[in-house]
DNA sequence: TAGTGGTCTAGACCACATG
DNA sequence: ATGTGGTCTAGACCACTAT
């Protein structure tokens, strides 16, 4: 039964593919995102209940719920025992994902572009040595680069890499982001650590950001492991606060 | 079975409450994440696999999935196919969950305290009825408050709040943080999006946050709604970078 | 009282990683 | 070949909300 005041868009149930590798529950949530994100649900607007959808699609409740969650987990839904599903109310926005500056503005179509400024391995400092989980003085790779949407600088970013990451080479860092040439070498970064805060501009920042001497920047300091939990890069990076901001969606548990 | 190698502490699984109101995947998950926060299961250990786990507390599969799935969206651990469940290397750094700042410096233990710096009625300007879905011009909530930590200023904090919770009033708001005083009338918060950023301090915020005139703050802006989808307050506020930064796990999908 | 989401069970089959 | 997590089913009972 569907009540008067409820939606579903037909069209989500359509041809669902149950041979292929994508599973069920994400066909199911990327096309309600595309509708809602697309206006063609209204924020406000209370979906059907999660045992009418599953019905409707042949689905079982579990697999609804597992879709609807994905959804909730965005910020796109809200759901309340006894009341149903909704969409939120209030503009949808870009989620910080775990992708890399260059892949951001790649996606904003702003063409990137990159300067590397130093590509060397090092001995490593005490701090570089904590994050990678290595042994001080050892050898690991040491990146600056400079990363600039069209002829704006935006960023400059330093990078540290455990030894073994150290064939990167500088044409390749020039052309690519940083996680694309670690996916392209069977690399996978599954979760980072980061800590985002402000300072001045030091030495050559404000030359190379193009800004004010001594002006503010914008500062992410981050460590990222891969799926075996090995830590794969530590980064400190400042860029320019007129062209970049951090945005985040965080939903209450 | 138990393979050599695998780790499950006993304690996880004693006297587990079926009759109380709190779910058995969060009494579970909430001990696992005990154990591996005091130490007592190392980095990198292997967790026995879930069907084990199942048996051992006497609960189903998808119970303990969902126990784990908890704390690998904390990203304290990592799971991947055909191997088994592992505890991440690297330390294990606090989330930011949403919550206000009070609550954050609370928990430090820091005592903190707030001086209430504007508390008025207003008609809303454009941003701010924008923000809340608000006619602009219509009546609502402005407050400006220092946040300071002992007698060190740490924030000066900008919000702005739909009139019909103009019933904050000065007093509560100096000995308690925002949140608190909206849960306590029955509003809570579910999402949040907010952009963080950087700027030179403006006014008379370097005499508030005692710093250098034109030195750099961090800041942050924020939307936050409550379990309806209805925007509750919107609020843009700066901080001391040397006294505060935001830190962040990501976790890819 | 009726309807909703929240939790839980006891299985099943599959894809992937490892030896 | 074996063991692992990833997905999915078809139910069940409960707590909460609204009328």
């Amino acid at each position: 039964m569907t009540t008067a005041d409820t939606v579903w868009p037909e069209s989500i149930g359509a041809e669902l593919d149950r041979t292929g590798p994508v599973p069920l529950y994400f066909q199911v949530s990327t096309r309600l995102e595309h509708e809602i994100r697309a206006g063609n649900i209204a924020p406000g607007a209370r979906l059907e209940n999660e045992i009418a959808i599953a019905e409707r699609l042949g689905l079982s409740r579990p697999t609804i719920r597992r879709a609807i969650q994905e959804l909730v987990d965005k910020g796109l839904l809200v759901r309340r025992r006894g009341v149903g599903t909704q969409v939120v109310q209030g503009q949808v926005t870009r989620q910080v994902e775990l992708t890399s500056l260059y892949e951001d503005l790649d996606n904003a179509q702003q063409g990137p572009a990159t300067r590397v400024l130093e590509h060397e391995v090092r001995p490593a400092d005490p701090a570089s040595a904590t994050a990678l989980g290595v042994t001080e003085g050892s050898d690991i790779l040491y990146l600056r680069r400079q990363r600039l949407t069209g002829t704006t600088p935006i960023a400059i970013l330093e990078n540290y890499l455990p030894a073994d990451l150290a064939d990167l080479d500088r044409d390749e860092l020039e052309q690519r982001g940083l996680y694309q040439l670690l996916r392209a070498r069977g690399i996978a970064i599954r979760i980072a650590k980061q800590k985002i805060g402000a300072r001045r501009a030091e030495g050559d920042e404000h030359a190379l950001l193009g800004t004010e001497r001594g002006g503010p920047v914008l500062t992410m300091e981050r460590i990222a492991f891969d799926n075996t939990g090995r830590a794969i890069e530590f980064g400190h990076h400042c860029y320019r606060p007129d062209m970049y901001t951090f945005e985040t969606t965080v939903v209450a548990r």
